[in-house]
RNA sequence: GCGCCUGUAGCUCAACCGGAUAGAGCACCGGCCUUCUAAGCCGGGGGUUGCAGGUUCGAGUCCUGCCGGGCGCACCA
């Protein structure tokens, strides 16, 4: 609709340019001024525009002489029922309601595709999501960056583009030699060695799940005497103890590190099946995890690739080629200063290793390299301080960093009723993505955590989630779509025919006169809001506005389907509340389907 | 100390690149089930949008400064 009426504004504006009443402006730059916004007050018509509000300075006009000039400028077109100056000087269009009912056999006849568009011209984006560690299972912090993440997803492919979803496995670096080794311990612990587990290790039971995998498949073999083992390792921190005044009399990362060279030295070549037994178990999890969840991924990413595939020696030559590489005591930095940055940073460290940063550079190097047009990156609000330095990096190579997006989700905060529920997996006693999906439900949870802008700080409350009752919006949308199929149910049992005779088959045939109700209009302008919601939604990278759109949405149908009766004597009236409803269960089922909500039939 | 995010009804949150009288849900009060699912609907009270300035026809939205909350400032990943 608003494509309609933008060129009877140009038209109007370039008459009044011709009489000389308004200052030439260029059509692009008017183009791009005109914006039609839905009213909230019906007594506003249905489209607004502020056009003459946004040129009466530059015109050196009052704003409501120019609209008026414009209105009377204004071509005659079969949708428009009128069209008013009000208020300092907007331009009000009520539509007549054909053309507003239209809507619904747009709908009925695209079904599925209905809102889906090709604003994304198959532009290629990237977007990666969640990327934890592989060293537990995912808790609900990355729920939220998971239902984010394939919603926006599945958001972005409806209107064009052509998305990739990627998950960044680090499957290298100390933190998972931290798991191996606690896998390691807890499998010694099995086998009767008397292990002290150290205070710095993955103390979660699902370590010791794996260790006992281990026994299994390898019995005995990996097992080392525990005196071999603490031989010459230096002392673990002690845990707090509030009758010592001293507690930290050993050095835990010192401890965990030399036992992870221990466990190397003496397990030699079988080190690599402790290793891969933590990462395999644990990342088989998160994939069946995320599976159950509705996130689904194109490619997992191995960082360990990242050094195999020589990206990261040959993305440090690069900076080193481009000049932005330094020695300083002993470690190679990477200038990010030249590039905005608070400090420089550092990329090999004085043992020869490279750094998690090292990385990520190669990694967003291969990511420009496979030629995406857009890269969006989700990332924890904890990880904020290092767009400054991946962007610093980008550039030294050469690369745009504005293609580079990140969106940074917030951490939610879990509730249960008015109680924080407290996390932490070092110490294992965190709630997880699985038992939060046991708990609420897959559809609660997506709902959920979708729900808030993602830069928004949010509290998850897991008794509002999972409450069946009544409080919670996920069944009050699910509810709405329900209700349409219900009814349906019921006219199919008094009319096995009905489908043939009442248009829905072809729906440009449908008759829609007979809804003159305010809120059958209310909702069809609602429906017709639908297509444009999702590009914005796309385009913003604003899930969010869906899922309360159809919350919206909902209340409205409910309000009207408990006002108005459906199934009608008169066939005519019938045939036309029963296209209006199908339409809302139409959109309701799309909308939910971005979002990763199912859309039952019966409740 | 510096940086990023944030502050809207008692609570949880919206508010369409700055628009007309800031909206929902929950909670609270009062109504509606011989009628398509009451997991629903209707009505009511509830606000100086953290504070103070600024920009303009117009500010919850943009700018500046304070105040409060979250997170981050490694040769960890």
């Amino acid at each position: 609709m608003k494509d309609t009426l933008t060129p009877l504004i140009i038209d109007a504006l370039s008459t009044l340019k011709n009489n000389g009443s308004l200052n030439p402006i260029s059509d692009t730059e008017l183009h791009a001024k005109i914006r039609f916004d839905h009213t909230k007050d019906k007594s506003h018509g249905d489209l607004a525009t502020n056009i003459a509000l946004m040129l009466a300075k530059p015109a050196g006009l009052n704003p409501r002489t120019l609209a008026q000039q414009i209105v009377d400028a204004l071509p005659e077109h079969d949708s428009i029922e009128k069209v008013e100056v009000a208020g300092p000087g907007f331009i009000n269009f009520f539509l007549k309601p054909a053309s507003q009912y239209a809507v619904i056999k747009t709908i009925l006849e695209q079904a599925n595709d209905f809102g889906r568009s090709n604003v994304g011209a198959k532009q290629k984006i990237q977007i990666e999501f969640v990327s934890a560690n592989p060293t537990g299972p995912l808790h609900v912090g990355h729920g939220r960056g998971a239902a984010y993440g394939a919603s926006l997803a599945n958001v972005m492919a409806a209107v064009g583009f052509k998305v990739s979803r990627e998950y960044y496995v680090n499957d290298a670096g100390r933190q998972m030699n931290i798991l191996a080794v606690s896998v390691w311990l807890r499998y010694l612990a099995l086998t009767g060695e008397p292990v002290v587990f150290p205070s710095n290790g993955y103390q979660g039971d699902y370590v010791i799940d794996i260790a006992r995998q281990l026994h299994k498949t390898h019995g005995e073999a990996l097992r080392q005497p525990w005196a071999t083992i603490v031989l010459d390792i230096p002392a673990d921190e002690q845990p707090a103890n509030e009758n010592a005044a001293e507690n930290t009399n050993g050095d835990k990362d010192a401890h965990i590190d030399a036992l992870i060279e221990k466990a190397q030295a003496l397990l030699n070549t079988d080190y690599d099946k402790v290793f891969n037994a933590g990462l395999d178990n644990i990342l088989n999890d998160i994939k069946n995890d995320l599976q159950e969840f509705g996130a689904d991924y194109d490619q997992w990413f191995s960082e360990k690739s990242l050094t195999t595939g020589g990206f990261i020696e040959r993305a440090l030559e690069k900076l080193d080629a481009a000049g932005y590489l330094f020695e300083q005591n002993g470690a190679i930095w990477f200038k990010s200063t030249a590039f905005g940055d608070d400090k420089d940073r550092v990329v090999k460290r004085d043992n020869g290793q490279t750094t998690y940063f090292a990385s990520d550079i190669a990694y967003h190097m291969n990511k420009f390299e496979r030629g995406f047009d857009q890269i969006i990156n989700i990332w924890g609000s904890d990880h904020h301080g290092y767009i400054a330095r991946v962007k610093a990096a980008l550039q030294a190579l050469g690369y745009n960093p504005d293609k580079l997006d990140i969106q940074l989700v917030q951490f939610a905060i879990l509730y249960r009723g008015s109680e924080r529920v407290q996390m932490s997996t070092r110490s294992g006693s965190f709630v997880t993505l699985r038992e939060l999906r046991a708990e609420v439900g897959n559809d609660a949870a997506r709902y959920f955590y979708v729900a808030r802008k993602a830069d928004q700080h949010m509290d998850f409350d897991l008794e509002l989630a999972k409450s069946e009752t009544k409080d919670n919006p996920v069944y009050y949308i699910q509810y709405a779509h329900a209700r349409v199929c219900s009814m349906m149910r019921k006219l199919t049992e008094s009319d096995s025919d009905w489908q043939n005779h009442i248009g829905l088959k072809n729906p440009q045939q449908l008759n829609l006169e007979p809804l003159t109700e305010s809120p059958e209009q209310a909702i069809a302008q609602q429906l017709s809001r639908y297509p444009s919601l999702l590009e914005k939604a796309a385009m913003n990278h604003e899930p969010h506005i869906i899922a309360h759109y159809l919350k919206e949405l909902a209340g409205n149908f409910h309000a009207y389907y408990n006002a108005h009766k459906v199934l009608v004597e008169d066939p005519q009236l019938r045939n036309a509340r029963i296209a209006l409803c199908m339409a809302v269960k139409q959109v309701i089922a799309n909308g939910l389907q971005l979002l990763g909500v199912s859309a039952p039939e019966t409740m």
